[in-house]
Formats: C-alpha cells, structure tokens, sequence
DNA sequence: TTGTATGCGTTATCAT
DNA sequence: ATGATAACGCATACAA
C-alpha cells in the first residue's frame, strides 16, 4: 500500500498558484466580494489541480464553528431512535452540517460523558433524545448558549425547543377509537413513568379521557418492565375479568413498540386472540404491525418530520435565532388493523 | 440566558496555576516521565478550578490524531445496520473514540461525498457498510493509508479487513433445517443480487447445496424487489406448484428481515398459513419474529459480534498494526419456530 | 486587489 | 524539571 503524499493544504495550494494563503483564503470565503479575475482563475486550477479540501478541524478552530451537530439518544436500538436519527441527519446533511451520535445504550447516567464528549468538539448545538437524568451538564451547556432542541422528551428546568407527537392528540385517537369499537374496559401499558414527560403525559391524557367518559368507559394504567412478564399477564386478566363482570369488552393501549410487542407475547401465552378476546391499539407504526397476530392497530408518528423539524429548529438556532423556545406537537394517525376490530 | 465564560484553554491553565503552558501540556500528556510532584498539584488544582477540558479540535490538528472513526452505511433504517452500528460505537467509545455517521439513506451514489465529508474531519479510519458502488474515493483513502473495515459486504478490488456473517455456514444452516423438517422444494428469495457480494455468496451457497443433495432437493432462487410484490407472489405459487408436481412441500429461504416481511405479506395474501403451506426461514433474528404468524424460523446474525470486531479491527490498524487484510467470518444460529415445523 | 502577520488551542523542540 | 517558541491549517485585521 502506497503510503500517498499527505492531503495538501492551503499553503501548498497558494504555492502551486503562485499566490498569498490570503489570496487562497479570500478566494474560498468571498469569491465574490473581493477578487480579481486572473488570480481567481490560477487559484480554481491549483484548488483543482491538488484536490484540495478545507480542514474542517482548522476551520473550527480559527472560527469557532465546527460544522457539526451533535445528537444523544437514549437508546439507537429503539426504531422510534432511529427513525428520528434519519430525519435530522437528512435535514442537518442538507444544511451543510454533519452529525455526530453519541448512544447512551440505555446508560442513563453516561448522558452527561455524551453531552461533555461532543460539546469538546465543538459542537454547535445539540439534539437530544433522551431520559435527561442528568440536568447538570445540559444547564451548563445552554448556558455557554449552545442550541438544544429536546425530542418527545421534556427535560425539567431547561426552556429550550421541544419537538414530540402530541401525546395528548394520540391517546384520544387511540382511546376513541377503541370505544367506537366497543370496547370499554380499557388498560394503558406503558413503561415505568419514571419522571419522563412522554409517558406522564400519555397518562394523563389517558385519564382525562376515561374521566370525560364518565361510567361509560373505564380505564387503568399498568406499569409494564422488561423482566415482569408475568405481572403484565395479570393485569391483562385483571383486566378482562373487570370487563366480563360488567359484560363489556377489555382492550390496550400499548405506549411503544416496545410494550407492543410484550402485549403481543403476554396475549399469545394467555391464548387469547386479539381483536378477538382482547382489543389493542399501540402507538409507533413499525414495518411488522400488519404481519403480527390479526395485524397490530397502531398511532403512526411522523417520525421523519420530527427529525427534521428538530434539525430545522436548531439550525434557527445556531444561525443566531433568538425568539422564545418552542414546542412543537405534531399529530399522530390512526392505522386501524385487526388488533381493535369490534 | 447568560453567555457564561468561554470554555477555558490550557493558557487559562497555565496562568491559573502559575506555570508554562508546556508544563500544562507535560502534565496532560506525560504526567508519569517527567514531573514534579509540588507543580503537579497545582496543575491538577488549576484544571479541576476552570474545569478544563483540551480541545480535541486543536489536538486533532496539532497531532494529525481526530480520534474520530468514520461510520459509513447504506441505510440507516435497516435493523442490520444498527445493529451493527452499536456495537461498532461501543467498541468506539470504550477505546475512548467517536463515531461519526453518515447515512446514504439507500442513495448509492452518495457513498462518495460521505467518504469525502468524513475524510475532512480527519476521521483515522472507516467503518463501511454500503453497496460499494464508487470504488474511487475508497480507493483514494485506502492510498492514502486510512484503515478501512468492510462490513457485510464485499468491495471489488479492496485488500481491507472483512467482518461479515459466515453466509455459506448460514445458508446451508437453514437449508440443512428446511431439509430435516421434511420440506423438499427451496426457494430463495433475495434482493437483486446486483454485485452485492453477500447475496451473492448466499445465492452461490445455496446452489451448491441444493447441488449436493442430487435431485433430493431442488431450488430455485428468486430476486425480489419492493415494487414488485405480484412477482413474488407468483414466485411462491410457481414452488408451490413444482412440490406439489412431486408431492413435496415447498419452503423459502430469506435473504433478510425486510425480504422476509415482503414473504410474510405475500403469503397472507395467499391465504396460505406458514409452516402448514409454505415453510419459512429467514435470515436476521428480529424482535417480532417470534409473533409473526407461527413465529418466524430465523438465523441470527450475531451483530453486536459483527460491530465490535468490525472495531476492534480497525482500532488495530489505527494503532499501526499492518498485518496483511483479515477475513472474519462469524456463525449465524437457528432459531426455530413456527414456520418451518413440518 | 493582494500580501504580511497574528492567533485559534495544542504539542513538541529546543533551550535553560 | 521547567519555560519560551514554533508549528499544525486556516481566516482575518492590517499594511501595502
């Protein structure tokens, strides 16, 4: 392997063409404001010639702008995660910046090493996805007024741009729509709340539903962990059982995909047939909702859109917006399968 | 939002601790050769007083060292990649390195801007899982002496370190099980093998079994494309119907999670039940597997394996390691299930 | 319009 | 053992 000459740089660049590093400088910074017609010429041909790319690193350092924005997820294996990931990557890519990931692995504690990690590379803002554990490093980071866009994850006491499904909107599609299929008795699984803003207010809604129906509809929330399969089972029974003493039908919210996929197990060991014995609608569409059981109902987040519009708010930002933080809801859609059939 | 002070640099150190710069630097890097024990203490005071952090930025130009890994895949949205893709930037971090990723988004042709973009951060070596259509600018890194690890798949005229399932031990793993359960007509469903070299090998090693199963066996393979689900569907019926001629039953071998799902719906569509019509295995253990239909038959892929010692490779090379190029072949195992009980 | 000189935050080479 | 200084690749204030 040919070990090639190493990239050139700018001065090689300004002595191939016989000019200043200024000159090379000014031609790739204001090309068009200050520039004379002959050198420019003779500088596009060594630029050319040698293949020359900017240092980014150089570039920022002189600058103090690094090009890059720096996003922490909770957990990349999540398809909720990555979904996201995909919008912004495209929106930053199409801005111009790159992206560096930083995974928590569902570590929560490690968020302030991801937060410290990319802010040392001068990252110019920041998108986060995550439990936001660790408030430290985040009101030290908005502080040296460092952008930060939170996504579906409200962080306490950090008053920055926030994008999410409007939880509220998505429990009401899903809860009505499971009431106008008869089904009455109806149970919420979600992960422990655990002081993350996305699941308290699915909660909530979902009990400010329940209350809106009066005796007509009645709800319970059920905190599903990986381990506890076998209460998860319960509460399903506990469930149908509170149905049947009233004659009514039992169905479930499911909070993810995740704890979709836990029902789904729960369900299949009981013997039960969804849409059958027991209604479910979960929110976040995957690939394999229509393949599973009878076809899985599910609320579809616009999760290309989040990412982007996540992206779009930060680049605001970066690019000097000052206006007041925002939250951004956007609506999610009923995909209705076999899962919630009365 | 108060402008807190800027981040502190090692001159900020240095005056803090009333010392040299270099000595801040010596302290820093050298810590155990030479030092003084009463002036180590004061650095040690001064970096803990501002919080000082290097710049990895400035290292980066200083040392000709980013301490950055560029991560390249075709798409992102494929469970494979990230899968991969985790367990290539925990081996990363561990070793106190950065990923940076860029995201074709299944747009081949970009291979080579993100090559390009991530070569001028300096990134001191590649991670790539894409279709490898621009050999140039792989070319071109490779010259100039950045380490690359392909992954999964195979680039033309690229001596570089390879991590990948072992595709022949994979096939006949879940040929040899179709074999066993009894199912006689093979069908293996790709996607257009156009170069890929995995699915070329897969394609190569399931010829070769069915080969060597004289006319026991046969098999045919099918490439399918998302558009063309009618084609896949007559595909199914065509093996369908060669079993039947010979009163065999028919099985399929998916090449991935995403072809597997196509089978899934086109079977469904059939009206056909898996594992009773039509056996099932399909490479990639998903999540859902196990609730689609009778629970899907899998190989898994061992990708957390796969990402690490994808890593791990590289970390060795850019360490200076120049062993002549490696080929890592992991097992896939079987998961059996549903589909293709007899 | 172009060139010279300086500094961004580090590390390494010289001195001392 | 420690300090002054140059250099990494670039952009800019200033001088010409």
């Amino acid at each position: 392997m040919t070990q090639s000459p190493a990239r050139s740089t700018i001065a090689d660049v300004a002595r191939h063409a016989g000019v200043s590093k200024a000159t090379v400088s000014r031609f790739l910074n204001h090309r068009d404001t200050l520039l004379s017609p002959g050198i420019a010429g003779r500088v596009e041909a060594a630029i050319a010639d040698l293949g020359y790319t900017p240092s980014p690193m150089a570039q920022a350092l002189k600058r103090g702008r690094s090009r890059l924005i720096g996003l922490v997820v909770a957990d990349i294996t999540n398809p909720y995660s990555v979904a996201v990931l995909r919008g912004a990557e495209q929106a930053c890519r199409e801005a111009g910046y790159l992206l560096m990931l930083f995974n928590l692995g569902n570590e929560g504690e490690r968020e302030s090493a991801g937060i410290h990690a990319l802010s040392s590379y001068r990252v110019e803002g920041f998108i986060l996805n995550t439990m936001g554990h660790d408030a430290g490093a985040l009101l030290e980071t908005a502080r040296q007024g460092k952008p930060i866009v939170l996504v579906d994850r409200l962080h306490q006491g950090l008053d920055v741009d926030f994008v999410s499904l409007d939880n509220r909107q998505a429990i009401y599609l899903g809860a009505r729509h499971l009431v106008d299929a008869a089904y009455r008795e109806l149970l919420l699984v979600t992960e422990p709340l655990g002081g993350v803003s996305s699941r308290l207010e699915r909660a909530r809604a979902f009990d400010a539903f329940v209350r809106e129906h009066g005796g007509a509809v009645s709800g319970q929330c059920f905190e599903s962990q990986a381990q506890g399969q076998d209460a998860l089972v319960a509460a399903l029974q506990a469930a149908r059982a509170r149905a049947q003493a009233r004659s009514a039908m039992p169905a479930v919210i499911s909070n993810n995909a995740v704890v979709t996929l836990r029902i789904v197990a729960a369900v299949a060991g009981l013997g039960w047939r969804l849409g059958r014995d027991i209604g479910l609608v979960g929110i976040d569409d995957t690939e394999w909702a229509p393949y599973v059981g009878p076809g899985i109902s599910t609320i579809s987040q616009p999760t290309d859109e989040l990412g982007r519009m996540a992206a779009q708010c930060l680049m605001q930002r970066v690019a000097g917006s000052n206006v007041p933080a925002r939250k951004a809801l956007l609506p999610g859609t009923l995909v209705a399968r076999g899962s919630s059939r009365q």
